[in-house]
RNA sequence: GGUGAUGUAGCUCAGACGGUUAGAGCGAUGGAUUCAUAACCCAUAGGUCGGCGGUUCGAUUCCGCCCAUCACCA
């Protein structure tokens, strides 16, 4: 039976460009597009710029634009990407969208009728001299734990620590530099707290799909039950969908100065796509039965089905309050998320002076094949939440392997024989030759893993079945029977057996590699390839076009290319766009997928840049002498140690400075004893867990935390307690 | 700190409902071959299946603890 199935990707945000992090996902789903259609299901495909909120709010006045200009201009950037990469969506829209408001009010009308919509006061940050109250990540001050300058309003880069942007110290706007002032407003509230909207996700979170598939993948599933909590207990808080003007976004109907939160309406921006392709293809005579697709009541008579593919760091949005606001509201709730972990690049966070922080635009610019990529991405893509590893010189190594000498291969020790003895023409397929074929066609080995989005699976079988393939070129010798008088019938037969295997290899390769498995269509003069419902080998007799080579090597000085034209200096203008990336980060949106890796790269990275001589200074460094180390009751990584820099008492005594070091990892405490190193003298105190550290040791370890380990410095003989370093 | 995931040959990954010699591809080495953008074919070497304990006749597979990495705690 054929599957009718509205397939979406999560909208990127409409402030910053498309990267290799985003493409994960994309790619995985354009490649289980195409697999669907290539089983004849009907699959309307869609997606969309998210739009709204303060970040492109403020991003476009300081591009001396309007918000509207910018999200045009980057819609525009967006589309070209994907388009490049194959990513082929049926409609690509906006959520700044005449479909989009009506489907955002009427979802919000029918949760306010259905009692589900709550307004309280609360009280915010407010920037008196931008007049606008400030989203948690437009604050900064200093940590209330660590005391560390600079830090957002939600949490400390430097110790960690959560907190309301209200509990900072000194708190000032990043958007004017002013004082915030506490200011009480009213928001509206989505009530998921609700005992209808916990009985309804307790049970949409754990079910299985009118396909009988699982709604979500195992590991997203566990871990909704975590934020569900237990049988009986109610761990959901309701949900903030209001901002106050100014905002960039739609106004709450019978609210005035009231916006839906960019959130609600992102998500529901999948509808507005959907209906502005039904406008679209209504205009070309063509239906789609929009209800069909989105009303709860007809979806189910109709057996459609709607499936989202999102990254793991939107899970929440997507499975907690998307599917509640649907349900509540008559909308069909969605029928399965694909959830895609992040991306590393050779193990590691993209990072911009590494270069690895790759967007889609360079990849393209220093003419790197996208199916390289697509396929790369596509052999690390189970289906599961985990992370990709783009590994640079194991992808070199898979494209160059898999597809240039073994797949593409087959046909260029052909096609030769075939147009210079043949006239292009082929003879029939030796069937007993072509078993594993047809068996494996049978078996559905790779049809089932492609429906699994197990891609890594499908191209495993694939690649054996080339191998297979190369094998049996090798056992029959084309080149040597070209040579024999009488064998002319049995080399025919040969190189249009081996091309038939191409041609299956090719189906297979289609819904990964959409651009070569076109160029084979023309090579083999075939219509477009589709799954056989029956298995049949090329006819004899068919006539086929001269071979072109089908694809290029990957050399590494390519790749070195792309990582240089990413990389970015170390320069002030590293640490500004390092900045850019941090305040894009408050999205708060899927635009934050990869940008949250950054997080730690980043800050080291701005860190990095000069200092003077002068900054050097400020910090005391003193030859210390561990006379005392012990183990810390109930602490996982510390060690106290007792610190003797020369200082002493009123009395004269020797006072020694008390410093926990996070070191037990690597050292034992009796071994410390006695030894000399070097602490930072002049930090300022902290109050930890465990008492006061009054300075810090210095250890060196591996910044990529590739290799373990951490070893604390040592002077050369003749250094002595209290001795300054410089 | 809590919760979850991951840790298998040099690299990227399969697999094992606990049971004879743990697999693939790539890479390495040797051989064969020359149709094919030095591709393909054959063969060989390589792993105490993160560490330590426990359950068991038997664990890499189950359980506990530990280590490392990643993520989430809105």
């Amino acid at each position: 039976m054929s599957r009718k199935i509205l397939v979406t990707n999560a909208l990127p945000y409409a402030n910053g460009d498309i990267h290799l992090g985003h493409l994960v996902g994309y790619i995985q789903a354009d490649i289980w597009v195409r697999y669907q259609r290539m089983r004849g299901h009907a699959v309307h495909y869609v997606c969309a710029d998210d739009t709204h909120g303060t970040p492109v709010m403020l991003r476009a006045e300081k591009e001396g634009l309007t918000p509207e200009q910018l999200i045009a201009r980057v819609h525009g950037e967006h589309l070209r990407d994907f388009t490049d990469f194959g990513v082929a969506f049926d409609n690509y829209h906006s959520t700044h969208s005449a479909e989009n408001r009506a489907y955002a009010e009427d979802i919000y009308a029918k949760l306010k009728a259905a009692s589900l919509i709550d307004t309280r006061a609360i009280e915010q940050y407010y920037d008196p001299v931008k007049e606008m109250f400030l989203p948690d990540r437009f604050i900064k001050g200093e940590c209330p734990k660590c005391g560390a300058a600079d830090q957002y309003g939600d949490n400390c880069e430097v110790c960690g620590a959560a907190y309301a942007p209200t509990e900072l110290k000194n708190p000032y706007s990043a958007v004017s530099g002013a004082k915030p002032v506490l200011r009480t407003s009213e928001h509206y509230f989505f009530r998921l707290s609700d005992e209808r909207a916990v009985a309804f996700l307790r049970d949409w979170t754990r079910g299985t799909n009118t396909a009988g598939e699982r709604r979500l993948q195992a590991e997203a599933a566990n871990k909704m039950k975590e934020w569900l909590g237990e049988e009986g207990e109610n761990k959901l808080s309701d949900w903030d969908i209001s901002r106050d003007a100014p905002y960039f976004g739609f106004e709450i109907p019978g609210a005035p100065g009231k916006y839906f939160y960019v959130w609600l309406d992102a998500p529901i921006g999948y509808l507005a796509s959907f209906r502005n392709l039904a406008g679209k293809r209504a205009a070309a005579g063509e239906t789609i039965a929009v209800e069909d697709y989105t009303d709860a009541a007809r979806a189910a008579a109709a057996g459609t089905e709607m499936v989202h593919f999102i990254g793991k760091d939107i899970l929440y949005f997507h499975a907690l309050f998307w599917p509640a606001m649907l349900e509540f509201a008559g909308y069909r709730a969605p029928s399965q998320l694909c959830v895609n972990g992040f991306l590393t690049v050779d193990g590691a966070k993209m990072s911009k002076s590494r270069g690895t922080f790759i967007t889609a635009r360079s990849y393209i610019e220093q003419k790197l094949n996208p199916e390289w990529l697509r396929y790369y991405f596509a052999g690390k893509s189970n289906g599961t939440m985990e992370d990709v590893d783009l590994n640079l010189d194991d992808m070199i190594a898979k494209v160059n392997s898999d597809l240039v000498g073994k797949f593409v291969n087959i046909a260029s020790r052909c096609a030769g024989f075939i147009a210079k003895r043949f006239d292009g023409r082929l003879a029939a397929s030796d069937i007993a030759a072509m078993l594993e074929f047809e068996s494996a066609h049978r078996a559905g080995v790779v049809a089932r893993a492609y429906d699994e989005r197990d891609y890594s699976r499908a191209l495993r079988e694939i690649m054996r079945l080339a191998d297979v393939a190369n094998q049996y070129v090798n056992d029959h010798k084309p080149w040597e029977l070209a040579k024999q008088e009488g064998q002319e019938a049995h080399l025919h037969e040969v190189c249009s057996t081996a091309l038939t295997m191409f041609r299956d290899l090719t189906t297979y390769l289609k819904p990964v590699l959409p651009a070569l498995a076109g160029q084979v269509e023309n090579f083999l003069s075939l219509d477009a390839l589709a799954w056989q419902d029956e298995w049949a080998p090329l006819p004899a007799g068919h006539a086929i076009n001269a071979y072109q080579h089908l694809m290029t090597r990957i050399e590494r000085k390519q790749i070195d290319a792309l990582l240089e034209a990413n990389r970015e200096s170390l320069a002030p203008a590293a640490a500004a766009a390092a900045q850019d990336a941090k305040n894009a980060k408050a999205a708060s949106s899927q635009q934050r997928h990869a940008e949250k890796q950054q997080h730690a790269a980043q800050a080291a990275e701005t860190a990095s840049a000069h200092i003077s001589i002068d900054d050097f200074t400020k910090v005391d460094l003193r030859i210390a002498r561990i006379v005392d180390a012990q183990h810390v009751e109930g602490a996982d990584k510390l060690i106290r140690l007792q610190l003797d820099i020369g200082e002493t008492d009123e009395a004269g005594n020797p006072k020694p400075r008390q410093v926990f070091a996070g070191i037990k990892s690597a050292y034992d405490p009796a071994a410390l004893v006695g030894r000399l190193t070097v602490m930072v003298a002049n930090l300022a105190p902290r109050k930890m867990k465990f008492g006061m550290s009054e300075g810090m040791v210095l250890a060196a370890s591996d910044a990529d935390g590739k290799n373990a380990g951490l070893y604390i410095l040592s002077p050369d003989d003749g250094a002595a307690p209290g001795m300054r370093v410089k």
